[in-house]
RNA sequence: GGCGGCGUAGCUCAGAGGCAGAGCAAGCGGCUCAUAAUCGCUGUGUCGGUGGUUCGAGUCCACCCGCCGCUACCA
């Protein structure tokens, strides 16, 4: 039985070199796995490697290795990435492990033996650059040459197997029928249906002329062609074909997470691909959009790819990810700068939630030795509880809906509200009255408790940052053990609490 | 060619029949606990264009212009 929240990211190609683009996707899915998690939900985040194909194998030989030491050599620069983004996959899958390998010769075997001659041996014809070794589509080529070489291409057949796609247009057009909700955004869904009344072709599935890959089962001479070994990625890890008991609390997944340019692999292909084998196809399909630079898509040749690193090592991890998720609507194409980048920094985290940290601090120490001191009981926290209750809300209703970027937003309603609050009441002023200690003393135990849920709240997005928030409020409960809803119910903060003002949370950025 | 999306304040975007909005940036004022911080006040914008429906149109309809996506086909 079903149990665990699933979701995924595509599996890159080591081969690439990283860049924001792909961060994005990973972020995404981390930020909502924590969600999940924080909402003591069991979670099973899915990243990878996709380990094989022709350009790894040619880029070993270029290196003088054989295919196995190259793409141990590329993947760890993603996990680096990874690691430094803060990302909390529970399960990281390389295509070239024997665990995947296993589940793709399975799923192959399924779909082959399923009784509708669903994979069959056919002659795939195209246009071949011997340069390069591949095939182009002919709207890839430039006046028929080829895009890289500039040299005519051969029409080329080759014996493949395929996979019968075109047989699962009704039964696709009705599964999107009862679940509209698994294919998102709207607009994505529209294509997708689009593309499948349109009619779908059969597609190949293995090849010959080249080695580095899965081999069919049934015929080892055809290593599989990109997707039935990429896509499976997903079901490899959930036990498919090896535990059925894990498959079964894990499978279908909730959601795929990619950029939209491979959302007709997820959406058409995948789903297809399942039901030939008899499994069921994954909950939800989510691609959301490009990062532009410059208003343009990121490209290797206008060198317009941006490494996270460049970032991070300016703006730090947390302002990373909060920037990404703040500043785009999860779905849309979105702009990255430098210049907003700066000033999101500076306007949100620095003057915002480290700026109200740092004051609530500053006067906890100069007024109550840094101790909490406990609410009066007679309503000095104002409409704070009110307010941190609607966000609350507003924050999961948001997640529920992928909104990601108005969820984060939500939690800074509080941020401004209780800075507001702070101005309305000036503690720093009641508190040089020794007859209004205990009214300074509840106002800032107001002020400290809205930073306790905003620690919570922002978790998901920015870990380190909130486990700063955490630390400095002096709370002995692990930041890990909170859970929503009760994390976020007002008054969690204990009297007497000893708060250890630290280190500004967000330095400010001057450019 | 077909289907779809977008075009709103300096910037990023929300609003989908009823007095043009938010955040940021900018200006002025307050406060001085705080990271030159924070709080308040300040927006006359041909809502891409034209024509229409309506008592009333960013909002609905038609056409046009400019971007973009998916898809088809020709070469």
């Amino acid at each position: 039985m079903k149990d665990t929240f699933y979701v995924t990211t595509p599996i890159y190609y080591p081969n690439d070199v990283p860049h924001i683009g792909h961060a994005y996707t990973s972020v995404a899915a981390d930020i909502i796995a924590r969600y999940h998690r924080l909402r003591g939900e069991r979670v099973f985040h899915l990243t990878g490697t996709d380990e094989h194909g022709l350009k790894l194998q040619r880029a070993a030989e270029a290196a003088g290795v054989d295919p196995r030491t190259w793409v141990d050599r590329m993947e760890p620069r993603w996990r680096e990435v990874w690691s430094r983004l803060d990302i909390a996959y529970d399960d990281y899958i390389r295509t070239t492990e024997p665990r995947h390998e296993a589940a793709v010769a399975q799923l192959l075997q399924a779909v082959y033996e399923n009784g509708r001659d669903d994979i069959y041996p056919g002659i795939y014809e195209g246009l071949y650059c011997v340069s390069c070794e591949l095939y182009y589509g002919e709207s890839d080529l430039e006046g028929g040459n080829c895009p890289i070489h500039g040299r005519p291409v051969e029409l080329l057949r080759e014996e493949n197997y395929f996979f019968r796609l075109s047989a699962y247009r009704d039964r696709l057009l009705e599964h999107y029928e009862h679940h509209p909700e698994a294919v998102q955004p709207e607009v994505r869904r529209n294509e997708v249906l689009s593309v499948i009344r349109g009619g779908l072709q059969d597609f190949s599935i293995s090849r010959t002329s080249f080695h580095w890959g899965i081999p069919l089962p049934w015929d080892p001479r055809h290593v599989c062609y990109v997707w039935f070994d990429a896509l499976t990625n997903y079901i490899t890890a959930a036990g498919y074909g090896s535990d059925p008991e894990r498959f079964g609390r894990m499978w279908p997944a909730d959601v795929h997470l990619m950029a939209k340019d491979i959302l007709r692999q997820h959406a058409v292909y995948w789903p297809a691909m399942l039901m030939a084998a008899g499994v069921e196809p994954a909950r939800q399909v989510w691609a959301h959009g490009y990062l532009l630079v410059g208003g343009e898509k990121m490209s290797k040749t206008k060198l317009t790819g941006i490494h996270p690193f460049e970032l991070i090592d300016h703006f730090g991890v947390d302002s990373y990810r909060y920037y990404f998720m703040r500043e785009i609507q999860f779905g849309q194409d979105g702009n990255f700068s430098w210049e907003s980048m700066v000033e999101r920094h500076n306007a949100d985290l620095a003057n915002g939630l480290g700026n109200l940290l740092s004051r609530v601090l500053a006067m906890l120490a100069a007024s109550f030795e840094g101790r909490v001191p406990p609410p009066d009981g007679t309503g000095a926290e104002g409409d704070l509880p009110a307010v941190a209750a609607d966000v609350l809300g507003r924050y999961e209703g948001h997640f529920g809906r992928m909104e990601l970027s108005s969820a984060v937003g939500a939690a800074w309603d509080l941020v401004g509200r209780v800075n507001q609050y702070l101005v309305e009441r000036e503690p720093w002023k009641v508190a040089r009255d020794p007859a209004r200690q205990e009214e300074a003393g509840a106002v800032l135990y107001a002020a400290a408790e809205a930073l306790r849920i905003l620690a919570v709240l922002i978790s998901p997005v920015m870990p380190g940052a909130a486990a700063r928030v955490w630390e400095q409020l002096g709370i002995a409960a692990p930041l890990g053990a909170q859970r929503l809803p009760e994390a976020a119910a007002w008054g969690g903060l204990a009297p007497g609490t000893v708060t250890r003002r630290g280190e500004a949370l967000f330095p400010r950025i001057d450019a």
